[in-house]
DNA sequence: GTGCTTGCAAAGCTTTTGCAGACCA
DNA sequence: TGGTCTGCAAAAGCTTTGCAAGCAC
């Protein structure tokens, strides 16, 4: 049980990283919001927004949003609730539960897992693919 | 609207691919099932376990399991059901309706989106994980 | 015979990591 | 001052793709 507690700073860097992702509604990938940040501060590195995305998300302040296709989305919001994702372009949306019906806090009876939560992810086509059926390609 | 639909053909690859990907429970990788394939197979190629893959998931015969941290899991039953995933060492097992309750087809009211369907994650530690702590570092 | 599929290898993309210098507490 | 953090670049890991030959229909 080897518990380290490693003493976290909060440097320019993971600070900006945090308040950035705060301020945006569009679940961004690593990329997405290492453009944003760099445009405030020039000479940041991809790598230290992986970095910093881990430690926030281990910490609790943010979520990294596995369910996406081919990049890890994050959110800033770490509230309850629940996500969309449109199966054409890959968007992520949020949907919060007065929305929302028919879901209760489901349960496992008699699990072998130690249960600790759970995800409900929407799927679907967003307005601009919907208007756009080309890009719906599906072979 | 380009609808190419091009005619598949059922290979011996395919074919070998799909039926022990159906006799598997452990939701493999690509990797996983590329090991067990090749066992009856040993000149198949891990790019055609993905491009396969690919075919099956894309004509409802097998699920890709997105909820995946590192590498993308399949799954060859089709049917409702729904996953746990271990947290510590990334296992995923299934669970059925019958051990599920409090979920009763969820709905989003006044979706911008178009709708098509949602899954369910539940996320936990395995008994195997459960027994060893030092395994479930999280810094 | 047509054209989808394969094996092989290389490339592509996202994410992680080693290192020396910088910086926070 | 100590130990964490950063920028940079290289490496790692998963997945896709180009090509010529092979094979299903």
């Amino acid at each position: 049980m080897k518990e380290d507690a490693i003493k976290r700073r909060m440097t320019r860097q993971r600070r900006l990283i945090l308040e950035t992702l705060r301020s945006m509604r569009t679940h961004p990938t690593a990329e997405e919001l290492f453009q944003v940040v760099r445009q405030q501060m020039p000479r940041i590195s991809l790598g230290t927004v992986y970095r910093n995305l881990d430690v926030l998300c281990r910490s609790g302040l943010a979520l990294k949003l596995e369910s996406a296709v081919q990049q890890a989305h994050y959110d800033g919001d770490v509230g309850r609730h629940y996500h969309i994702r449109c199966v054409v372009c890959g968007k992520i949306e949020d949907v919060y539960p007065p929305e929302v019906s028919g879901i209760s806090f489901p349960r496992i009876h008699n699990p072998s897992f130690r249960v600790m939560g759970w995800t409900l992810l929407f799927e679907g086509i967003c307005p601009e693919c919907a208007e756009e059926p080309e890009m719906a390609e599906r072979n």
